[in-house]
DNA sequence: ACTCTGGGTCAAGACGCT
DNA sequence: TGACCCAGAGT
DNA sequence: AGCGTCC
C-alpha cells in the first residue's frame, strides 16, 4: 500500500505536521497497530543468517514458521515495559476496489516464483524467497492467540486494518496509529506514529504526523486530500503518467477536485487510464458497516492532544469493537 | 538550468554478550 | 513497501 | 558498535 511520495510531499509542503520525539514522550499512550504489517516484517527480517546459505526463518519441529512469534512477543513486551499500550488490529476482507492491485501482486508473485526456481546464487534464492513471503491466516491466528494470552487487546477489522486503526483513534479509543504506512492518514487517523520501535540500538526518533496539521498545511479539505493521494498513486487505482506528487498537489489546489482535474487535463499529453475516477471521489472508506456513520466533524483531537493522556480509561478498548468485528470474514490466502 | 517523474536498487526485528 | 540514487523527459 | 542467536 502506501501513497507514493507522500512523506516527502508533506515534508516539503506542510512541514508543521511532522515532528520528531523521544519514545519516552509517549508513555501511557494507547496505540493501534496493523498486525499483518508487523507480522510481515518479522517473517522477512527474523532469520538465522548462516553464511553461504539463504537465510532461513525460524521454525518449530514441524517446520512451521515461528519468526513472527519471536518478533511480536519481543516487541510487545518492549512496548509494555515502556508504558505504551498496543492494540493489534488484524486485517479483514480486502476491499473490492483493491482487486486490481491484488491481481498485480499475484502476477508479481508468480514471477518471483519462477525466478526462484531458476535461481542459482544464494543471493537470488534469498531475494526471491523473500519476495514470496506472505502472512497467512495461520500466522495471524498464532499472533492473536499469543496476544490474548498476554492480555493485549486484539481487534479483528471488518476490512483493512489501517482503516480500523484510524477509526479507533478517531473514536478516542487509542491515541494514535502506529504504522510505517502513510495510508492511515487517508483514513484520518488524528496522529500517526512511525518508527515506534524500541531496539537497543535506538536508531532514529519517533516520527509523529498530525493529520489536521497536514491537511491544513497543504491547504486542502479531507476530500481534496484523498483526491491528492489518488493522483499520487495508491493501491486502488493506476496512476496518470507524468503526474507525481508535486503536480498532483498543484492540480488539486487549482481545480478543487479530482473530477475537475481530470476534466481540465490535456488528454493528448496525459493518458488517463481507462475506467478511472468517474464523478465523485471514491474515498477509500474501508469500513463497510462501521465508518459510514459518525461522518460529522470530530474536532479537537488534533489540536488539543496533550489532554488526551487522561483518555486511557482503565478498561481495555477491545470490548465493543471486537464484538462488531468478530463475525467479519477474514481474508485468507490459499 | 531546473524540476519532476520513473525505474532501478536495497533493506526490512530485537536480544545479549563481547 | 519505502527510501534513496540516477537517468531522462519535460518545463 | 558489532555480531551471533532466537526455532
Amino acid at each position: 500500500m502506501g501513497i507514493k511520495g507522500l512523506t516527502k510531499l508533506l515534508n516539503d509542503e506542510a512541514p508543521g505536521c511532522i515532528k520528531e520525539a523521544e519514545l519516552s514522550s509517549y508513555t501511557g499512550r494507547k496505540v493501534a497497530i496493523d498486525a499483518s504489517m508487523a507480522l510481515y516484517q518479522f517473517i522477512i527480517a527474523i532469520r538465522s543468517g548462516s553464511e553461504g546459505f539463504a537465510a532461513q526463518v525460524l521454525t518449530n519441529e514441524q517446520g512451521e514458521i515461528t519468526s513472527h512469534i519471536q518478533g511480536i512477543f519481543n516487541r510487545t513486551i518492549r512496548m509494555l515495559t515502556n508504558g505504551i499500550k498496543p492494540v493489534y488490529v488484524f486485517d479483514g476482507k480486502p476491499p473490492t476496489l483493491k482487486s486490481g492491485e491484488l491481481a498485480k501482486r499475484m502476477a508479481r508473485r508468480q514471477e518471483a516464483q519462477s525466478k526462484l526456481e531458476a535461481a542459482e546464487s544464494v543471493e537470488d534464492k534469498e531475494k526471491y524467497g523473500k519476495r514470496l513471503t506472505r502472512v497467512t491466516r495461520k500466522h495471524s491466528e498464532d499472533a492473536m492467540k499469543l496476544l490474548r494470552l498476554m492480555g493485549v487487546p486484539v481487534v479483528q477489522a471488518p476490512c483493512e486494518a489501517e482503516a480500523q486503526c484510524a477509526e479507533l483513534a478517531r473514536a478516542g479509543k487509542v491515541w494514535a496509529t502506529g504504522t510505517e504506512d502513510m495510508d492511515a492518514l487517508c483514513f484520518r487517523t488524528p496522529k500517526l506514529l512511525r518508527r515506534l520501535t524500541f531496539g537497543a540500538a535506538n536508531k532514529q526518533p519517533v516520527m509523529e504526523v498530525d493529520y489536521q496539521k497536514a491537511i491544513d498545511g497543504l491547504g486542502l479539505t479531507y476530500e481534496q486530500f484523498v483526491d491528492l493521494c489518488i493522483l499520487c498513486g495508491c493501491d486502488y487505482t493506476d496512476t496518470i503518467k507524468g503526474i507525481g506528487p508535486k503536480t498532483a498537489l498543484k492540480l488539486v489546489r487549482t481545480h478543487g477536485s479530482i473530477a475537475n482535474v481530470v476534466r481540465s487535463l490535456d488528454k493528448k499529453k496525459y493518458q488517463v487510464p481507462a475506467g478511472w475516477i468517474k464523478g465523485s471521489n471514491p474515498a477509500p472508506s474501508a469500513k463497510p458497516d462501521e465508518a459510514t456513520e459518525g461522518e460529522d466533524g470530530l474536532e479537537g483531537e488534533g489540536a488539543s492532544n496533550k489532554e488526551n493522556s487522561e483518555k486511557n480509561e482503565s478498561a481495555p478498548p477491545e470490548s465493543d469493537e471486537k464484538k462488531k468485528a468478530e463475525d467479519a470474514e477474514k481474508a485468507d490466502d490459499a
